[in-house]
DNA sequence: GCGATTTTTTGACATATATCAAAAAAATCA
DNA sequence: TGATTTTTTTGATATATGTCAAAAAATCGC
């Protein structure tokens, strides 16, 4: 379990092994139910969550309708961004789309090990590169390709969301109606 | 124009002495002339640019076609972040819209002061973390806006877009045809 | 300053995708 | 397992936005 986010961690930095043995330290193993919440529209989000098994999706309530911009699996990070690193009310809400296992980290715990280790505020900093290419490239995506194309990117480059998540939720995610995904998968599937 | 980087840098970091001598002496001073590229697809981008006076478009070629998806201003860094951050072959375009005078810095030159200050470390990281907080705007600005709102919004949150920028290329930052945006505008006008 | 580009506007028409409604299928759970 | 809820599919129709074309306006280069 904990190697498991050691793995993760080691292929952003080596960590030195006293950086590394804040891992049991401070992260503290957790379940969440099939369907509850990790983060909550209107709450500061005090902790973020490394997903050691299970998956969430990620969405925020527009005009009484929910939009969902993201999902994320088993080795990822798991938090309300910009709740969580400005310690303000969460606009989105974080759901467990399966039962999860997570290693959970609050944010002063995570800031005394930014401001004790080079190494730590390092692994911080390109954990925080890494999601902005992948959020570059998610907007790319959007600007520029068809719903079908989208679908079809994301059969490609994220299979696992096709496979775990509700399509209603994949048709949000990807900006296309319930109906119009529903279209292009039965389009696809006879091609 | 070194205090006005100093200045930026001090609304993430309070560097102290040593971390903060290091600005002068690795970041120079370049111009860039109005039309031409601070980043070109297929080269790698081996500098970011902090820019002091002027501004940039951020775009890639799809089908022949220019696709628009960042501008920046004074007081912002630019670069081809996937490209720079990971060294390999950029595959967008940075182009100077104005005149553009920025304080450059190499990508060797920013990894020795990662390595060697860990407030710089941080700085690369708080800036991370903001950029990533403004792309999520950014997304979640297009997967619930109609092409109305986006510009309304565009207007309130971002005047400077639509004051310097032309308007061909602000719709495609919206993913708009030129034609609706010039529609939209002026349904606006009459109210 | 003036001709030549480039950008913006306007109009007619095309189309991808949304919406509404209802049936079919799948998942939930008591 | 069967009843109930939720999700997915299918059909008919509506609509926002794109495309093509040409005029009007703005900008650029010499």
């Amino acid at each position: 379990m904990y190697e498991q986010l050691q793995g993760y961690l080691n292929s952003f930095v080596k960590l030195d092994e006293d950086a590394a043995l804040e891992i049991e330290r401070k992260f503290v193993k957790r379940n969440f139910r099939k369907g509850s919440f990790l983060a909550v529209e209107g709450e500061v989000t005090k902790e973020a969550h490394f997903l050691i098994k299970g998956c969430c999706r990620f969405y925020h309530v527009k005009n009484e309708k929910a939009v969902t911009h993201w999902f994320s699996f088993e080795n990822s990070f798991v938090t309300s961004l910009r709740s969580f690193t400005t310690q303000t009310p969460s606009v989105e809400y974080i759901q467990a789309i399966e039962n999860c296992t997570v290693l959970s980290l609050k944010y002063d715990e995570l800031n005394s090990l930014y401001a004790k280790y080079q190494q730590w505020e390092r692994l911080g900093r390109l954990i925080m590169e890494d999601f902005s290419r992948q959020m570059l490239d998610r907007l790319t995506a959007l600007q520029t390709l068809t719903a079908k194309q989208r679908y079809i990117m994301l059969l490609q480059s994220e299979p696992r969301i096709i496979q775990r998540i509700p399509l209603n939720h994949v048709s949000s995610y990807l900006s296309i109606s319930g109906e119009t995904l529903s279209r292009v998968r039965s389009e696809i599937r006879i091609l």
